[in-house]
DNA sequence: GATTAAGTTGACCGATGGTCCACTTAATAT
DNA sequence: ATATTAAGTGGACCATCGGTCAACTTAATC
């Protein structure tokens, strides 16, 4: 019962270690190369480390592309959850939602490849029913978060798939080539376009 | 410079009939199975041919899909060139664009994965540069028919990046499931809620 | 029936995501 | 310090994929 008593093992300090090499070997990859050239073998040799310690930390190359995701995504959560508006709660749904996509559109451009990395590693074989069933949690977060504020502004629409054209923009070829160019305003302009218009034609 | 003096060597009678059977093979398989597990291989013993007679061809992966989409597509693109309206030209914008995005939601509808098909063979590794710049001659076409509708009925708007994002929502995963499932009304309706939405917002 | 260009085929290639297990090593208990 | 051991590691190995190719067939022509 002394202070060593932790029931959850930690992670061990070289995996640790490990765990971050191949994070940020894999982001630099994916900011130099087109996705389907980062093979989890190259991240592996980038990272210092062997193709199995890949797959034993993230399980799949699904779930390092995921894991890489929400390291980015924690912090726009954290931001629309207790920041201040209008990306956080106080503002008006609209003005909340113009500000979340263009934070979204930004975070789309300054990750590179990720996004559409992602994509190219769900559309990958093996990983049928479990990994691709529920999609990625990020996702769903940002899902729930966009159509919770259509839901608020135009009640009456279908918000859920409203939300999911919008955000399925972001998965699109020419859009995220644009992204990685570093145009994230253009994408912003017609998504708050979009959005004002929605609920401009609504609201009164 | 008898009869038989045609300059344009016309295509083989068996190469015509394989054509036609892996193509018929393809889309039976992409009907019953996720894109990734229709492999050139099983198309081609689906087809009853040998595989290098799919690549011959059809070139690729990506040639054959493509093919299949354009197959697809014909019927549309003349009913859109000179159609009745609401679809063909006569209609006002906001309707024929409405109706236009209707009918790609049916036709995302009726044919199961071949959309998913076709983005999972561009994302695949050897088709670099020449198959992939200029996409895929269909959506280039989609794409110029939604940013000339809204276009005209919003000049002030970025329409070829809006068209851009209409049309991404075919290849979002989510809502391509849904399409699957039959549910294409549901995508149809909220089309023509943006699109009304957005040329209200402007119109005045 | 001969000629020939078009078509066909399956063994083969390099690469990929993923598995496996013999081997190391960091953290603990003594 | 040393022993114990579970966690971590690495790379040969596997099935499969898209794609190539050279030897072989065959449909269309004269």
């Amino acid at each position: 019962m002394g202070k060593n008593c932790r029931m959850e093992r930690r992670e061990r300090a070289d995996a640790a270690r490990n765990r971050q090499a191949i994070l940020r070997a894999a982001e630099e990859l994916l900011r130099r190369h087109p996705p389907e050239q980062v093979s989890v073998e190259r991240v592996a040799a980038a990272a210092g480390v062997g193709k199995g310690t890949v797959f034993h930390r993230f399980g799949s190359r699904t779930g390092l592309m995921r894991e890489l995701m929400a390291e980015r995504a924690r912090e726009l959560e954290q931001a629309v959850a207790e920041g201040p508006p209008p990306l956080g709660p106080g503002a008006e749904p609209v003005e909340r939602l113009v500000a979340f996509l263009a934070r979204v559109a930004e975070l789309g451009a300054r990750n590179g490849n990720l996004m559409a990395a992602h994509e190219h590693a769900m559309a990958t074989r093996k990983g049928a029913a479990e990994e691709r069933r529920e999609s990625n949690p990020i996702y769903v977060s940002w899902h729930r978060h966009v159509s919770g504020l259509i839901a608020r502004g135009r009640p009456d629409v279908d918000a859920e798939e409203i939300a999911h054209m919008l955000l399925g923009t972001l998965h699109m070829e020419p859009i995220a080539s644009q992204l990685r160019a570093g145009e994230h305003e253009r994408l912003a302009a017609s998504f708050a376009e979009l959005v004002r218009a929605l609920f401009r034609a609504g609201g009164g």
